[in-house]
DNA sequence: ACATTTGTTCTTCT
DNA sequence: TAGAAGAACAAATG
């Protein structure tokens, strides 16, 4: 389930392996991946030479010598990597891209849920709507303090499903969630504008260093995710909420329960991560 | 056979 | 009428 972390390990990926290689030749084997007009993408690629990979939240930004621009949403379980020339496509390879070298770039997606699409580089805010909307990265740098205190002072949602709205901060999915939530001691349900500004601010700090140490272990791979060099991520062993229902907390050893919350399952701690009541009671016990 | 999985978009309701 | 909640959707797996 490739999130921020995942997408980015299979960026440096990418950029590492196909920046500078020339595209002679695409083989589209599975026509609904591409959005818009599956034609205009195979000509509107071929020829060009891979020049810069850049990422945006969860999306892939392969930057093309031409002006154009590949738009890459990994949904689930999509997948890339690069094969040598005799590689057969594999049952769920659904693009293959022959480069200039003789190498081929795979686009592999079991669940073929991922989509590419073709924009023109300039045009790539106004050509693809989910782009422009998506809120600033969950860096240091672009998740400013007073800009997550404007937008959680703005929602009634549970805050489990706000921090998964790509809208307000990019490239937060289910995994992560559930850890910034354990790691901040918040209850998944509580309602986003009842937390305090240092709520707020613990919650930010822990989403940024996540995301940080999710990335230098290349990811977490729960399913099926591996990056271009067909390695699995390291992340999975540092989790602390995700997949841990039924198990002790590792913080205070009550089992751990999941519940779905706006219909993705969400498992936390019953008795560290604080009801909104029980919030209260607290913060008015210690005014 | 059917629930489960996820992010995005569409639909419905308040 | 915005905003939120829920359903639909993509497809495969166990």
């Amino acid at each position: 389930m490739p999130e921020l972390p995942e997408v980015e390990t299979v960026r440096r990926g990418l950029e590492k392996l196909i920046v500078g290689g020339q595209i002679t030749q695409v083989h589209l084997l599975y026509p609904k991946l591409i959005n818009g007009d599956s034609q205009a993408f195979i000509t509107g690629v071929t020829n060009a030479s891979f020049t810069a990979i850049d990422r945006r939240g969860k999306y892939l930004l392969l930057r093309l010598s031409n002006g154009h621009t590949i738009v890459s949403h990994l949904r689930m379980e999509g997948q890339y990597s690069v094969e040598s020339i005799e590689t057969r496509p594999y049952k769920h390879t659904e693009i293959i891209f022959e480069l200039l070298d003789q190498r081929r770039v795979f686009y592999n997606d079991t669940r073929r849920f991922g989509r590419m699409t073709l924009t023109n580089t300039h045009f790539e805010i106004n050509d693809v709507p989910s782009l422009a909307k998506l809120g600033p990265e969950p860096t240091e740098k672009d998740l400013a303090l007073d800009y997550m205190v404007d937008i959680f002072s703005r929602s009634k949602k549970p805050v489990k499903s706000f921090l998964l709205d790509q809208n307000q901060i990019a490239g937060i999915g289910n995994i992560y969630a559930d850890e910034v939530l354990w790691q901040s001691k918040i209850h998944p349900e509580t309602p986003t504008k009842t937390l305090t500004v240092r709520e707020l601010s613990l919650l930010r700090e822990n989403i940024i260093a996540e995301m940080k140490r999710a990335i230098a272990h290349h990811g977490t791979t729960v399913h099926s995710f591996s990056n271009v060099f067909g390695e699995v991520g390291q992340f999975q062993n540092e989790l602390q909420a995700y997949g841990r229902v039924g198990q002790p907390c590792l913080r205070c050893g009550t089992t751990m329960v999941k519940i779905k919350v706006g219909q993705r399952g969400t498992t936390f701690c019953p008795a560290c991560q604080m009801t909104h009541d029980r919030r209260i009671d607290e913060i008015n016990r210690t005014n």
